[in-house]
DNA sequence: TTAAAAACAGACCGGTTGTCCTGTTTTGTC
DNA sequence: GACAAAACAGGACAACCGGTCTGTTTTTAA
């Protein structure tokens, strides 16, 4: 651990941005594995070395600290992780089943599963109070629109007929945000492969690509159970 | 707001299982609506008229109140809301479309979405502390263990054999749970139909009942918004 | 150069939190 | 009735919470 010797009193450089930016990370952080109230901004403050002045210039309260890192960083993993991949894919199908994998992999690396950012907050602050609401409410709806619209796009190239692009969208989402919540709860992210496993039945497959071997099960991962 | 004048000081019933029930209902109600960090334990025996020395004889501490709470009562919610109706139903598929179609409809009528008990506490306290996590844990295995032993049962008289138990069971439980998230947080059961509808694609469907007209879309119900 | 604004530092405060502690009353047992 | 244990009452307390406040330094604008 390397910390700075000392200030140096007379030596300071304003950095509003890169100070910004350090405090959504560490809030970021800290909110998706300890919650929101478990996080006291005092804690904040000292993992991200920044002070009460610094802080509340930027954030007059936790609450507008919480807003941003919700509208700025949880929309975007959402964005990153999901809607991008999706739109990329060949199909609908096709991107979700890649990044139901791609998400059980890289929990299985990382050996710890800390679960879905936006789920996260949306059970701690969905009731606690509108503004948090309304925003995860959005993040939401995106998520959802983007792979419907999806499946609409499939649809109109002739392919996915029989599929509404709706109730596909919002099992998908679902499924997804259930498997993470019993993921993050086993410390186990095979369940994700059996959602997706169970996703997938939902068409007779057209592709000849069938994934044979993808979709086997991985069981019991849990290297580090860290007790706290 | 009837208040007892007076608590009659040389009058007093000890009546310590009525104490503990009483203690245990107010804090799954507040542990839901509110959270466990958000929830005091002043505000919990305000809520009850509750004394402090009585709580702290019961229930040591807070985090032994909740793990009474999961335990006791949320364990009992899972059992009472689905396995047990699962378990009753003529088969698990339709147990799971009754489940599905019965909480909807709750939802609907009392205009507000709390929440699946268990996935809001997994959510907050499953980084929190282990002995938290394995209790939760083990109620989600319990819930997903019954509806694939009544899949099981299912396909041992000749019904549904084309379906994996544990993946029906874990996309079931999973989709469910993520339905309940979405729900919550958009304040609409709706969702919950739509998944339902994804989710019975999953199978063409053997029996002849349908249920065409019980499956349609339900939209905007959110008679009070009720802020805080 | 200078004045104003922005960026930051750090102490401070009232209120709340969870827990503990001492004492009193009720209940069960002989 | 005597005694011990259980059941309950209520105050005390240290730690912590989120927010505010004053003051200093850096940057920007004129």
């Amino acid at each position: 651990m390397t910390v700075q010797p000392k200030p140096r009193p007379g030596k300071r450089t304003n950095d509003p941005e890169g100070m910004r930016k350090k405090m959504l990370d560490v809030a970021e952080g800290a909110f998706q594995s300890r919650g929101y109230h478990a996080s006291s901004i005092g804690d904040l403050m000292a993992a991200a070395d920044v002070s009460g002045g610094a802080l509340h210039h930027h954030f007059p309260t936790k609450k507008a600290l919480a807003l941003a890192v919700i509208d700025e960083r949880v929309a975007a993993a959402v964005e990153e992780t999901w809607i991008a991949p999706v739109l990329a894919a060949a199909s609908a199908r096709e991107g979700v089943r890649a990044v139901f994998e791609a998400v059980a992999a890289e929990l299985e690396q990382q050996g710890f599963v800390r679960g879905c950012p936006l789920n996260n907050l949306a059970h701690e602050l969905s009731l606690a109070d509108p503004d948090f609401r309304l925003a995860l409410a959005g993040i939401f709806t995106g998520w959802r629109r983007a792979i419907a619209d999806k499946v609409r796009a499939d649809q109109q190239a002739g392919r996915d007929e029989g599929t509404d692009p709706e109730r596909f969208a919002a099992l998908t989402v679902a499924a997804y945000s259930g498997a993470m919540s019993m993921a993050k709860t086993a410390q186990d992210a095979g369940v994700l492969r059996d959602c997706l496993a169970g996703l997938e039945r939902s068409v007779p497959s057209p592709s000849p690509s069938q994934g044979g071997l993808a979709a086997r099960r991985r069981n019991r991962i849990l290297p580090r159970p860290r007790t706290p």
